[in-house]
DNA sequence: TGTTTCGTACGAAAAATTTCCTACGTTTGT
DNA sequence: ACAAACGTAGGAAATTTTTCGTACGAAACA
């Protein structure tokens, strides 16, 4: 029925500069392109059709949806933030730690050094989680 | 002095034909290109000389290294395998979630449901970690 | 009203990535 | 010695991704 959602997040994929772009809309919500563009000129030079043309391919990939209601076309994200951050994450982990989560989390908590709220918080959630069990 | 090796950890940012090839390196080893277009095969159509032009191009960016010393080159990847990991991870953290690899943690243990092994490994390691601080 | 500013549309250029064709040398086996 | 199989080198084509130039309409405002 849903062959066409089945097919997007099947594909999505997004390029680098889409993820940029991704990242404003998911810090600030639905946008106009001048705004995103803004925000993208704070880390890097680029020119405003640039922006636009790479959110109106966005809407062609259904990865973005527009409301034109206004002069000023407001671009918000289709897909759900986790979920799309919950894919890219398992493709990471399928293609980096042979699809075991525990892996990166054994490489996280040994190289790098979580916080202590971090650690606490990951302690908490690993004790709900063995009484769910 | 070694602003060779810091351009490259810098810089390092491999493709996804080139991370397709360092995985192959780093589950087997240094390897020919036979080898590697082979294992490649398994998993999607490529010639032969289409893999041998990339591992080149690696060795251009200096992310592999060859022993010509036979005919048929030995290839290696230059940085180890966990730093690089390590380096994509910090990277993957820093863009999806703010620098925050604890955000990280909580989405792997509450959306995916990792092994009861990989959870004990893991209170393992936050034992440990208690310990040492 | 006219001009300046800001918006979108769209095509094409530019750049980066990926693939393969061709040439040619070496090894293997007959 | 010869043919077949296998190796590298290198350029060019194909594809994908990114950037920008140009056109043109709507809003803002003197």
């Amino acid at each position: 029925m849903n062959s066409e959602q089945e097919k997007n997040s099947r594909k999505f994929d997004p390029t680098k500069s889409e993820l940029e772009i991704l990242q404003v809309l998911w810090e600030y919500g639905p946008s106009t392109v001048r705004f995103v563009n803004d925000k993208l000129n704070e880390q890097k030079d680029v020119n405003y059709t640039s922006t636009l043309k790479l959110m109106q391919i966005m809407v062609d990939k259904e990865i973005l949806k527009r409301d034109e209601s206004q002069m000023k076309h407001v671009y918000h994200v289709i897909e759900d933030e986790q979920k799309t951050k919950n894919h890219l994450l398992n493709k990471f982990v399928e293609s980096m730690y042979k699809g075991s989560s525990g892996n990166l989390v054994m490489q996280i908590l040994g190289n790098n050094t979580p916080s202590k709220e971090d650690l606490r918080a990951i302690k908490e959630l690993l004790n709900k989680l063995d009484k769910d069990q």
